[in-house]
DNA sequence: TATTGTTATACTCTATAACTATA
DNA sequence: TATAGTTATAGAGTATAACAATA
């Protein structure tokens, strides 16, 4: 990984790339709406977007998944616990780390945001069935290397 | 725009949009490492990216672009101004409108992050240059009815 | 001694409402 | 009166450092 094998981008997939971040910002506007319609703050929205049911995950994890300090995790944490979304489980082999569990409450929410967010932008249910196959088939290709974790 | 001609999405443009979504995902990092290099916050790197030199847009217009409200977009001029990255120039027809300039250091701020920003994620690199048309060819179209602004 | 999560601090972001200066 | 931007205020997010409990 020291060498950075990585190819200089081609001025086609440069605006390609630029293409699909424009994409990306014009659905920000139905992000902050379901932030609205949940009453959530964009990042407790992230991190209830973050948490599983099946797979509680420590304190930690999150902020490694939000980019953000441990510090920052134990306020929006304690907000989502006060609001009954999460809830803190104290490990039982190490005690230190606390493991996030998703409540039903909680779980409700993470539905309404599927509803919310989950569906694909516009632009892309413009294109045919053979041009959505053809964009899945290059996003896998695109993430196969990002393990799903 | 009443009836939402929206046609349902298929689980296949659905998949693709998640996997759009987790490149997005896993390049915010760059975005965070961007952040600090130029040691602007998000919020003050995300308004350097919406202006250019040529056409300075009304301080309403950021608050627009960056979907918060005007009073927020106050402050972070101020920061970016104190910096000298920006400067506000009264409108002559309507002396209310303040017009932002982006000044020679902030330029080459914006020149900066688009060096760190501007290149496609690893994944998108990995494509063949006939794949790599192909998705600019499918991004034209789902952009196409998105005015370039 | 090292690590997980919390607390303390200072600054920034955000929404809301009240204000000013223009129009 | 209406609008563009500012100011005031309160709550939330953020990085950093110091700390407690546990390992």
């Amino acid at each position: 990984m020291t060498a950075p094998t990585t190819a200089p981008a081609s001025p086609v997939v440069s605006e390609a790339w630029h293409l699909m971040a424009r994409l990306f910002q014009s659905n920000r506007g139905k992000f902050f709406a379901a932030c609205a319609e949940v009453e959530l703050s964009p990042p407790q929205v992230m991190a209830m977007r973050s948490l599983t049911r099946e797979h509680p995950i420590p304190m930690s994890e999150l902020a490694g998944l939000m980019h953000c300090d441990n510090s920052n995790v134990t306020g929006i944490v304690d907000r989502l616990e006060d609001r009954g979304l999460v809830a803190r489980q104290p490990g039982t082999q190490d005690r230190r780390v606390k493991y996030l569990q998703v409540t039903e409450k909680g779980v409700a929410v993470q539905d309404r945001l599927q509803d919310l967010l989950g569906d694909p932008p516009e632009g892309l249910l413009a294109l045919s069935p053979a041009e959505q196959r053809q964009l899945l088939a290059l996003m896998k290709k695109a993430t196969g290397g990002t393990a799903p974790s």
